[in-house]
DNA sequence: CAGCCGTAGTGGTCTGACCAACCTGGTGAT
DNA sequence: ATCACCAGGTTGGTCAGACCACTACGGCTG
């Protein structure tokens, strides 16, 4: 009657694989995938999932740590686990941690993500734009223009480009645009730009992009925007390669 | 020199500010970005870190799961942790969670974001493609062509883009459009797309792609990738929208 | 009826133990 | 001298149980 022996006791659970956290990772996505949890809904316990699953809370944690930090999940002390509501935003936050971990060559590459899409998101803005949205980006526009402080014009400049991909109404480029341009990211590369001089030419390039919006103008403001993002790429191109 | 107090002992660590995980992952997130650690670098043992942050075990590995789960660390059972290569495939591997957990219209915005950046890379690799590619690519066309079997057909579709891809000489795009052609995603939109009878149609459009890579002719190879993934895309559409 | 407050429930953290895989270095046979 | 083997230490993986911190719910009080 000794169960002690290191067999699979747990019912009809997977086989082993991998570690036992991974397969608790896996067995929640799958829940989620197949619609056993909705977007917003609460999750057992901590304690109850770990016991489900045939393991310790501690590992479930971990799983649960992970999710978490994907965006997926979100545990609140005290009250429970709740899957997020699945959104863009949700999802892609983690995006950032690719463009603060990237170095030398790869920034390039980032950067030229960036422009494919940052020139399209500004054409299908220039096509579907509406008023308030215009004003909105305005706003951010004259505001940029109106300070000497970097770290404000930075603060714009990010919100400007933001108000644009939203325009664009694909949430989900937004999103991916919003990791490209990160605060961190933005900040390693702007630094070295706008010591150049820079000020002038950017100004000049978002007159350029703003003015595409205005006149609903899709072609015109693709190639703003990828004029835009181009400058930057060149002169890191050429920070790097020589 | 009782240092046993429950004071805060750690030097100059950061005050409280959120859980204790999350300030261990930011910690190690930071020594990778300030250059502490290099990609490939060991990192010191699990108790180390714990201690050397002040922290439990428990919650120095949690923080470790998710930057393993994230792909920026990488743990060898009995051997130690390791700072990956920090490259566009293991950062961006958990964009594929993004697709395998996306429903209805947020699908479509993943589709239209793989038509832009996938019509451009088919675009750079017609310009750059050398002949070795262009013959891998072919092997896996003809393949598709060959089967009937609809999961050997998938293997051989998602290799085929996967190669212009690669021919494009951006990883860092590779990599994303990778996560966004994952498996499960594309199986689960594929299978109602070609339930329609969709092969034929599917089998030229690639015959077109590979013609204008033929070529070497970027404006067509753009416009075939743009049309083939477009194809996918307004089906896909008329599925939801009715 | 409104507001306070206590208590049960839940996530957050810690401790300490043991298991399993890896790696190193020594030992012995060839 | 060389190489195969194996024994022990190091390190990640897992587990168990305890306590803390916060939330939410419901009864009690004014």
């Amino acid at each position: 009657m000794d169960e002690t022996a290191p067999q699979k006791g747990t019912v009809e659970t997977a086989p082993q694989k991998g570690t036992v956290t991974q397969r608790a990772i896996e067995a929640v996505k799958a829940m989620i995938a197949e619609g056993r949890l909705e977007p917003g809904q609460r999750l057992p316990t901590e304690r109850d999932l770990a016991a489900r699953l045939g393991i310790s809370r501690s590992s479930m944690r971990e799983a649960i740590r992970a999710l978490t930090v994907l965006g997926v999940l979100e545990a609140r002390h005290g009250s429970g686990i709740y899957v997020t509501q699945l959104e863009a935003g949700d999802l892609l936050e983690t995006f950032g941690v690719v463009a603060d971990l990237s170095r030398g060559p790869r920034l390039v590459e980032l950067l030229e993500v960036r422009r494919i899409l940052e020139s399209t998101a500004t054409a299908l803005a220039a096509a579907r734009i509406t008023p308030d949205q215009l004003a909105e980006v305005e706003k951010h526009l004259t505001a940029m223009n109106a300070t000497d402080d970097p770290e404000e014009i930075l603060a714009h400049d990010l919100a400007f480009h933001r108000e644009i991909a939203a325009a664009a109404g694909n949430d989900t480029m937004a999103a991916i645009l919003e990791g490209l341009s990160s605060r961190t990211f933005r900040a390693r590369v702007w630094r070295g730009y706008q010591e150049e001089g820079a000020f002038a030419r950017t100004r000049r390039e978002h007159a350029a992009i703003h003015r595409a919006l205005v006149a609903h103008d899709p072609e015109a403001a693709r190639a703003a925007a990828a004029a835009h993002v181009g400058e930057v790429e060149e002169w890191l191109r050429t920070q790097l390669g020589g």
